[in-house]
DNA sequence: GATGAATGAGGATTCATTCAT
DNA sequence: AATGAATGAATCCTCATTCAT
């Protein structure tokens, strides 16, 4: 936003959906040229690479990913908790709309297929790793923060804030991973069922933790 | 293991030891030869293609992955869970060997970067995602099963079996796929933290529950 | 001609020059592009497959083998059926520069080295065989037309057109193959000795066939 | 025949009818094996390589398609070159079996298509065009022969012998090849009408010529 | 800014051939 | 006599990348 090129976001809309079709060890820059309606080389005007643009197009996902939540620490933290798990989970055209203006037309399948895609090269590249790694320490700390402030306004239970974090973000990760490497069509919502759980039993009061 | 011949075998295991080297993207007959010491046209003499090849590895994977357990149904529920948990998140040399005559060094590092692999490819190919549905089908079963067997031996609360071994199982797939995808050191042990607060939680008196 | 690339036509134009050096059989992309003297990988911008440029090419061979005849209808009708014998038994330089602009060395010797090579290779493919069919047709019919006018202008005795046709086409089809295919030198002057005497038989007085 | 074993012959023959079903170019040891019912090394110890092998079938190939003609001199000759003519445009089973023991099912188009094959090859094989011009060379001296003998005995007109002998055995190469090198159903009949009128020429009275 | 021609390295795969058994 | 494991060269083809326009 601001000073890069209309041309260059287009390129990233294009890689996104070109490997939410292919999937990365069979995404060539035609396929992303043939997304793009326009010819491949012209990627080279914008970007040093194919891994470049890649890793670039990473950053948007990272955006759309973990949303640009508003954060109002003034909201009710077992609202919050549940809108993130539901953001991720359940990625709506709107929230990729906030990064691309040309999103997929299957934005739940393509979410986690390019979910899946980035986070398995990411085992090869570290700066994609480095990428990987952030958005998840980002997610837990953004969670633990959320369940810090019930805690605080006495909505929940003394738990271990990182550790319950840590906890929700591991089955929200699950969640996007399986839906596209399985075909159990129920694992996201057992993924929810078992969040939801996590949260009702955060807010027993604290009469029954002791 | 039997009719097989020795050649196949050493096939399998050297494109296992590949991929865990170079991932599927960017791994080549070149690199199974390489690994193999032989001619990487000797393989078309096994294995209808490359795919084939893989195919027949992932199920030798899988395998080493859910293990040849005794499952001796006299054996203590909770001991059975960690054991399980602890096959998953820490792969013993031995584990591989009872599947691979020539496994690689580093045994959980190779494990988690081949499970990010093959999973991922299962997003394109059904063949693929068959067989991974079939492994979570099964590891759920059997983590249920145990919890079913500790709540009729009264070792375990009355929970819901299939709901608490999806959530074990969740979170232990999210422990072997951050390994190899962040930096994060301390996941896989945050997980097993969290896994067994779950196994605790789950020989809490029956009375605690009413 | 026209909008057609300058370099497709050179591929094609290599393409035969290969063929007539190599045969079909032993007839690789390496060849092609030596002769090209470009590397062979070019080939694909211009061409779907190896098939499909030797298709391509076998078009253009077909316009060099029927020639692009005036077919001035007052014309001799003895003189076209010399001058088609010759175009096909003898073809010339110049009639091969009607299509290509680097034409082989020794233009006969290609001529029926092609000729041969593609009529085998259309046994075995059915787009290849529409061509071959398709240019023995045209070129009966060519011939039986001008036999026609020889007979309509009384220069001819009244034969069955179509079956003399044929029996020159034979005769000079054959005279191409032989040329290719075995040692014997007077083979094609042979055939055209026989030819020939068709046409001199055709010449006889009405009077001498009743 | 004689010494050599019945293997070495079976392998001749699995040769011709792999070359009937899959053309020069796409012939391969595992083609000749399949067909054979055995492993394609078996070849190599009665043959030095796969050229030396289909020269040798070669030879075979050629006792069939000249056929091994009684010439009985006291024959009509007129009816010798009927027969002639008609055992190479339609060659019967009974002719391939006094060669080969098993033969292909569809005589007329495997005899036409290794015809084809065989003699393209001669282009690029000093050793096969030998073969190639060797047959052809007998042919016409005995269907020459034949003529001469029609002369002599007072059955046909003065003719130059050796010139028709080539007219009618152009025609008949041409026969052989266009049927599998065209779709002209009709080619092969035609070829036979125009034959037929040569013949029916011959016998004309030398009054006639005179 | 954008194209498309061109390259050369590398991909999977096939094949004739050899050799030990 | 026959097999089948093994090889290495060669095959067609794809791909990321560069460059002139």
């Amino acid at each position: 936003m601001g000073t890069t090129s209309g041309t260059e976001q287009r390129i990233r809309e294009a890689a996104f959906r070109a490997l939410a079709k292919h999937g990365y060890a069979d995404l060539s820059l035609t396929d992303i040229g043939e997304e793009l309606g326009q010819n491949p080389s012209i990627l080279y005007h914008y970007f040093d690479s194919k891994d470049d643009l890649l890793l670039s197009m990473l950053e948007d996902f990272v955006d759309i990913f973990i949303g640009k939540r508003s954060t109002e620490s003034d909201a009710d933290p077992e609202a919050t908790l549940r809108q993130t798990t539901d953001q991720i989970l359940h990625p709506k055209q709107m929230q990729v709309e906030a990064v691309m203006n040309t999103p997929p037309a299957d934005i739940e399948t393509a979410m986690s297929r390019v979910f899946v895609e980035l986070w398995a090269h990411a085992t090869w590249d570290d700066e994609f790793r480095n990428e990987t790694t952030q958005v998840e320490r980002s997610l837990r700390e953004m969670i633990a923060q959320t369940i810090r402030t019930g805690i605080d306004q006495g909505d929940f239970r003394q738990v271990d804030a990182e550790l319950t974090a840590d906890h929700i973000l591991f089955l929200l990760m699950q969640g996007v991973h399986t839906r596209a490497t399985t075909n159990q069509e129920t694992s996201v919502e057992r993924v929810q069922t078992i969040i939801d759980s996590i949260i009702v039993d955060l807010r027993r009061s604290n009469a029954d933790t002791s």
